[in-house]
DNA sequence: ATAGCATACTAAACCGATTTAGCGCATACT
DNA sequence: AGTATGCGCTAAATCGGTTTAGTATGCTAT
């Protein structure tokens, strides 16, 4: 249970009282604790206080290296300057990314951050936006996390959530991003495609593949059932690419082009393909989604479509910010939608004998 | 400036006050502040209150949706139960372990964190320690990074610091580590062999090298000064490992085995290795260093020195717990000292012409 | 002389909890 | 009768700041 425990451990102890609090500042200057604030601050109140008593505060105050305590002042001004960010998982690829546009953002605007990730577990699922809460955060990140309640203060979801009144929902353009990989695919001559869903917890698993059954259709491309396999477990290593492609393989009916959920997947598929004897990109063009740092580095390197993860979490966090300091009732954007690009690298090619039948 | 601004944007919104406090709860209930917090914080002192009371209050609690402001509970207790965990930057591989070592123990315990991340620059390692203790963290964990002073809580470093009172530092055993590389690669029939050291900045660079120098010496193995590069530029991409193996080719000094300082490099290494006509492993052997999760996948499968990322997150997250509730003089270690393990994939294999030298 | 005003501050409330000392009453004991 | 003990609570201090209302002083204007 992730629940601060009552009384944790034998010692308790007690940290050093903060050296140098405002009281003890205001005293060591002879003045009052509120004269001092309203200079530290710079605050408007402050300009019936002269200069030279100003200097001398200011000076102090670097001399005793006075820094004051967030907590109290977050608590008196009900303002925190925190967000609390929920993730999956802390993984390579698309959290991290993601993870790294909002870190660069929040940072810069005077906010920290709580991460959680809560590996698709539903209770912590629950609790962690309440604990969150709890700790004053003034708005939250859902990446690829849906709540279901529960939530006060401004959210803002990166892929993940549908339609829900209070959230913001930063997502791809999904048909364009299929539309970008099967043409691809057939414009290299490929027809007999298979492809990797995504797993049943994955929000984006089912807005996906309804966008790649409309680009397929409106590219009269036919989806076989057989050459269609869904990713299972929560682990997010290129293993699961691999077990449904054997799947794939096992099946027998053959394919030229693979468009895979994601990067990870892609990687371990490929790993199946070359075991079964089928060479990448010659037999069988594969191509991934979300563009992670290694998808560059495979062997070879990865075809795929490119979400803009660090862009997606610059934007939640922008968009986040804006509408904590919006006045209460002020509109804000439910969706903000992005756009994908396809990667061409070296994981995919033309379809085997298409040259000839052009 | 990462400074919370003093006014920020035009419209401050005042946040909705938390909707049940203690004060309202307690007013609800008919009876003092003080009896509700003792019987919710199951304190001794609320042995003397009647069960029924109890109860009574329990129950309130439960349909107001009470939740108390950590806030103001840390701001009396003085306990946050909060750390600050600071990287070099949220990439994927390294860093993305460690935390996700680190926050597995922590969230379990109660505690959540903080991340910043500071992409080498020297002002932020210098005004994090001090922004993160403003806001009441109990303690620090730097990740490859270190701190020179102003750090009055207790600090765990993984990989990193040297010697610096008040910390302790999870480090990698580096003799072992390099001594594990380098027989597997001379019992391969390996004799001439090259390496990528690490940047300069990199706090594992100096000890790792001398590591190196000396497993080479017990070995017999010379090192040759012009088939050492270092690595440059603070990007965490493969392309730095890919541009210093171009240097190596370029010396015209044979080798047949590449250490490097770690996957992500070694992975570039290899590309520019294969597009140098040298195969991977048939002509050359690389050995990289981590085991970030993409190293299993790679093509050819990496055969890498294992660090024990995650391990050392948790026990960078447990140490410093203990640390935490351990009485303000306790002892406590200085250094605590993992074990790296040669994880044996397809990108080492024995050196050309050795069977028949043997 | 005194109202009016600016200057240079301070007192005290407040944020939302925790925690210590103690009060009033009933019962038990000496 | 007087004192001790236990019960069932509460008052009030406290954490470390921010912020509003106000006070004391001196000066100017009428």
């Amino acid at each position: 249970m992730p629940r601060p425990k009552s009384g944790p451990a034998s010692h308790v102890r007690k940290p050093a009282r903060q050296s140098v609090s405002l009281r003890s500042l205001a005293e060591h200057l002879g003045l009052s604790q509120a004269a001092v604030s309203l200079v530290i601050n710079r605050s408007p109140a402050a300009k019936s206080i002269p200069q030279r008593t100003q200097d001398l505060i200011r000076q102090a105050a670097r001399e005793l290296n006075y820094r004051p305590n967030q907590l109290a002042r977050s608590l008196r001004q009900q303002r925190s300057y925190t967000i609390g960010v929920v993730v999956p998982e802390i993984s390579e690829g698309y959290a991290a990314l993601v993870m790294s546009g909002i870190e660069d953002h929040l940072l810069e605007e005077g906010y920290f951050y709580f991460v959680v990730s809560h590996r698709h577990r539903s209770e912590l699922i629950e609790e962690y936006p309440l604990l969150l809460q709890q700790r004053a955060v003034e708005g939250l990140i859902a990446v690829d996390t849906a709540f279901t309640e529960g939530v006060q203060v401004p959210l803002v979801a990166v892929s993940g959530h549908r339609d829900v009144p209070g959230v913001t929902n930063i997502v791809l353009n999904h048909s364009r991003a299929a539309a970008l990989a099967l043409e691809h695919l057939t414009k290299l001559g490929h027809r007999e495609m298979a492809f990797i869903k995504g797993q049943e917890f994955s929000s984006d698993t089912a807005v996906r593949w309804d966008s790649v059954r409309e680009a397929a259709e409106a590219l009269g491309i036919q989806i076989k059932e057989c050459l269609v396999v869904q990713l299972e477990g929560e682990s997010s290593s290129p293993e699961l690419g691999y077990q449904v492609t054997k799947k794939l393989l096992a099946s027998g009916e053959p394919f030229t082009g693979l468009f895979a959920f994601n990067d990870i997947s892609a990687i371990g598929a490929v790993q199946a393909l070359r075991e079964a004897g089928r060479r990448v990109p010659e037999d069988v063009s594969v191509v991934g989604f979300d563009d992670i740092q290694s998808a560059a580095f495979q062997n070879p390197a990865l075809t795929t479509v490119r979400q803009p993860l660090r862009e997606m979490g610059v934007i939640a966090a922008e968009t986040l910010l804006q509408r904590i300091t919006a006045p209460p009732n002020a509109p804000y954007p439910k969706e903000i939608i992005v756009e994908p690009s396809l990667v061409v690298r070296a994981s995919t090619t033309t379809a085997p004998g298409s040259s000839r039948d052009a």
